[in-house]
DNA sequence: GTGTTACTTAGCCATATGGCTTACGAATCA
DNA sequence: TGATTCGTAAGCCATATGGCTAAGTAACAC
């Protein structure tokens, strides 16, 4: 099997992986913020909390765009698409891990490898 | 917000973060397989190859356990449950995203950030 | 008991990640 | 106009990640 041609899910399920930037969509998730305003939740430098952002936009959970000085920030939900769709496409698969279960068993003992 | 004390989250999203630990999981989805064989799909130095079966361990995805000399693989679907509840949540928040919406232009009216 | 198979350990390497400071540009406020 | 604020840009640093080779150990096959 191959992955996908350019792969989307990578990047999502990356942006993920970081607690700062789950708690940053969990706040978009309450409506648009300025970058700034997030940033004040997060004990760190504006520049450090930028990446998250920059990585957030990336991956297509996140979209910004230039009000004045600010820079206002708002939740894509449609960027969560690929992770879940990924996560129920396998979740149906074990589906019937029982039944895996029980052919597996089967194979071993027509030709046990072990 | 806090995030769990202890963050079994992240390191779920970081194990799917990779289309190599991905396809693992796809393969591990048919039923339990050995180390060895499940690098055969994979074209990749063996101790390459076992650091993402490590991760995968790590995150709670997968178990193994040695069966004479080799290492058989099996999926835990459980361990995907960290970051299946964090999405459903999250979702469950951008849900009523026009309500939300309308709270937020309220609470600016009473509280003005920008 | 010798060889082969299936990991395992150790260590190297390049790049990515997640943080920092410092300095600059552009918009707003006084 | 001058000071402040909000974001950017550039570059440094430590650690993590994802790959490798080479050399072990343990189990099985002959």
């Amino acid at each position: 099997m191959a992955y996908e041609s350019t792969d989307t899910i990578t990047p999502v399920f990356g942006a993920l992986a970081d607690p700062t930037r789950r708690a940053i969509l969990h706040a978009l998730a309450r409506g648009p913020r300025s970058v700034s305003d997030l940033a004040a939740d997060h004990d760190m430098a504006l520049p450090s909390f930028l990446k998250h952002i920059g990585k957030l936009e990336k991956s297509g959970l996140v979209t910004s765009d230039k009000q004045g000085r600010s820079r206002m920030c708002r939740l894509r939900p449609d960027g969560f698409a690929p992770a879940q769709n990924w996560l129920a496409q396998e979740q149906a698969r074990w589906g019937g891990a029982l039944d895996r279960l029980a052919m597996h068993l089967e194979t071993l003992e027509k030709g046990p490898r072990q």
